[in-house]
RNA sequence: GCACCGAUGGUCUAGUGGUAUGACUUUGGCCUUCCAAGCCAAUAGCCCGGGUUCAAUUCCCGGUCGGUGCACCA
């Protein structure tokens, strides 16, 4: 891996300079994990998020929900993560080393050292050697950390609430509203952009270990034995670099393949994970991530979750940080409906009717509670539930009953032959879920655009945004700010700002100042208004990567700088 | 969380037991007819707390933030 050391801290540098990522609350000395986005980054930020409503809001047709940030314990007992997402530590008493206590007894030979109490755990690490110091942790107790913030809901603090640790338990536990919703029909999907909470031990890396992150995720509910894709069609042939299993098994870089391949070979499970797989790629390569520094990293067996059919990460190159996992898609099975199933006693399952009802015939034993009743009293119920799954015979029905054979005789129960239609059954959906984490995206995007390159011995810093990446969309530059070309220069941008367009206008300075603080920045295209404006209405359209430039009626200019941002039309063209 | 290293205008930096160098940027002015030109001026800084000292940005201790290694990363 090549390493430039410097990468990261000229693109910080100049994300801290230009008003795109700060450490937060500077005044009081910052806190690690937590980063402010500036106006630029705010605004960058957005327009990625907006990508990323394209294609799951509006392409996919899965509509945004927004749930709260803090979250009461049941959905996280529920979740697993009160328990799974803790850590079993020991602080080793003589020389302050902390260890995972799990991992330290497994070491020792201690069985299932895993899933033991703390208190357990504690007694037998007692006469352990500390890996480290080799003095033993004699005294030293075995702690919970969890790396969820906790918080108490209301005055009394008697309900405990966390900061969610993903976005995603929101839409589970929404789960019967949003069936409801979309009318009692799968597959169905819901997204979620927002803030999740992780208080990371050592959250170091700048914007890519965040205490306080975004994440932007799907949850797409479908049938559990119906895995195909009904847009499948859409990125069957698309190509995209596939780092499977038997790639890293076999130490092989990962390897193109078109999604249709990757299903049927059995490389990827389903045309769900497929579709996210490529839908993921376009995304990114949308946002301006490079190509040849994106690959999808499928989980080996070891590492994926017990419940997760495949799973695969979208892995970004970074120059600073190597490949770093930015999004995972998974098929989580019915694992989440079910947690939240058992934890809240609602159903979370979807009643699916059949083409043609059935009929089933059969023979059902039914109490007569008139005589059940007055003999068997507050036992009746139960008496009545054990004969409807019991087999009678000629002298009566024999039935168990608190672990007492009772042989219930036939006057109490009638046997009848009855035919019963059946409408549908009810499912629980498999989850294929593809969440993002949009920081680490934003700084591969940051990291990808910038670029350095020798002008006239000058260094040209450029953030090579794609246009609806960039903060800024138009610069409005007077060559001269005076003999009126001020006046064109304000008139054409508010007539850009009436189309939607983001301009900035600036008169400060000589003018190859300007284009450069605008590349900085990665505004795609500067206007600037000349003397030949004044006679024949045009003006010259600068772009940021070629730095060349057409001249170009100014009636017509709002309409053409709108097709480029939005990539209906290229600069090239016009040249 | 541990160990080591670092922290000087917005940015990059020089330097010091007696309040700080230079460059770039920014702002105003002059100049300027398309890629950081020039001139004049202005704004702006020693991470925080404690200690030693007549005096601390400088030395010592603690903290914060950042970097590196360890540990951690559902």
């Amino acid at each position: 891996m090549i390493v430039m050391p410097d990468i990261y801290d000229k693109i910080m540098e100049l994300a801290r300079r230009r008003g795109f990522v700060w450490p937060t609350s500077e005044c009081y000395g910052s806190v690690a994990g937590f980063i402010d986005y500036g106006p630029l980054g705010a605004m960058m930020k957005r327009k990625i998020e907006d990508i990323w409503r394209y294609f799951y809001v509006i392409q996919d047709g899965y509509y945004e929900i927004e749930c709260p940030t803090i979250g009461e314990e049941s959905i996280y007992i529920a979740s697993g993560h009160v328990k799974g997402f803790a850590d079993k530590m020991i602080q080793c008493p003589h020389c302050g080393e902390f260890h995972r206590a799990d991992h330290v007894a497994e070491a020792e030979g201690i069985e299932n050292a895993e899933i033991i109490s703390a208190e357990e755990l504690t007694t037998a690490l007692q006469n352990i050697p500390c890996p480290i110091c080799s003095e033993t942790f004699d005294g030293a107790e075995v702690y919970f950390f969890n790396l969820m913030f906790q918080t108490n809901i209301g005055p009394g603090s008697q309900r405990m609430g966390y900061l969610r640790p993903e976005t995603a338990q929101g839409i589970f536990t929404d789960f019967n509203r949003l069936l409801r919703f979309y009318r009692d029909k799968l597959p169905f999907g819901t997204v979620q952009i927002g803030k999740s909470y992780r208080n990371e031990i050592s959250p170091r890396q700048g914007m890519i270990r965040l205490r306080e992150f975004t994440q932007a995720e799907a949850e797409i509910f479908i049938h559990p034995e119906h895995k195909d894709h009904p847009a499948f069609t859409r990125y069957a042939d698309r190509k995209v670099p596939l780092y499977s299993i038997s790639n890293q098994e076999n130490r092989k870089d990962a390897t193109e393949m078109t999604m249709a391949d990757g299903v049927s070979s059995g490389t990827i499970a389903n045309e769900y994970v497929a579709y996210y797989i490529a839908q993921t790629h376009d995304f990114m390569l949308t946002c301006g991530i490079s190509p040849d520094k994106v690959r999808f990293r499928q989980h080996l067996p070891d590492e994926r979750a017990h419940y997760a059919t495949d799973c695969w990460d979208a892995e970004i190159f970074s120059e600073r940080f190597g490949w770093v996992e930015t999004v995972g898609i998974a098929d989580r099975t019915d694992y989440d409906l079910r947690a939240h199933a058992k934890q809240s006693g609602e159903p979370f399952t979807v009643f699916l009717q059949y083409e043609e009802t059935k009929r089933v015939r059969e023979t059902k034993v039914v109490a007569k509670m008139g005589a059940l009743g007055p003999k068997y009293r507050n036992r009746a119920k139960a008496v009545a539930d054990a004969l409807a799954e019991s087999s009678p015979a000629d002298n009566g029905a024999e039935i168990e009953l608190d672990g007492e054979k009772i042989l219930v005789p036939p006057e109490f129960y009638e046997v009848k032959d009855v035919e019963t239609e059946i409408n549908g059954e009810y499912i629980m959906p498999h989850v294929i879920e593809p969440s993002y984490g949009i920081d680490r995206i934003i700084y591969a995007v940051l990291e990808h655009s910038f670029d350095e390159e020798m002008v006239e011995d000058e260094t040209r810093k450029v953030l090579r945004f794609p246009p609806k990446v960039a903060p800024v969309q138009v610069a409005v530059l007077p060559l001269m700010a005076r003999d009126g070309l001020d006046d064109i220069a304000r008139d054409i941008r508010s007539k850009l700002q009436d189309e939607g367009i983001l301009t900035e206008y600036d008169d400060s300075g000589a003018i190859g100042r300007r284009y450069r603080r605008q590349d900085e920045i990665g505004t795609p295209f500067a206007v600037t208004v000349d003397y030949d404006s004044k006679e024949d209405n045009t003006i010259t359209i600068r772009d940021r990567d070629s730095m060349k430039q057409i001249r170009y009626d100014i009636d017509r200019l709002p309409a053409l700088i709108s097709d480029l941002i939005k990539g209906r039309s290229l600069f090239e063209e016009y040249l």
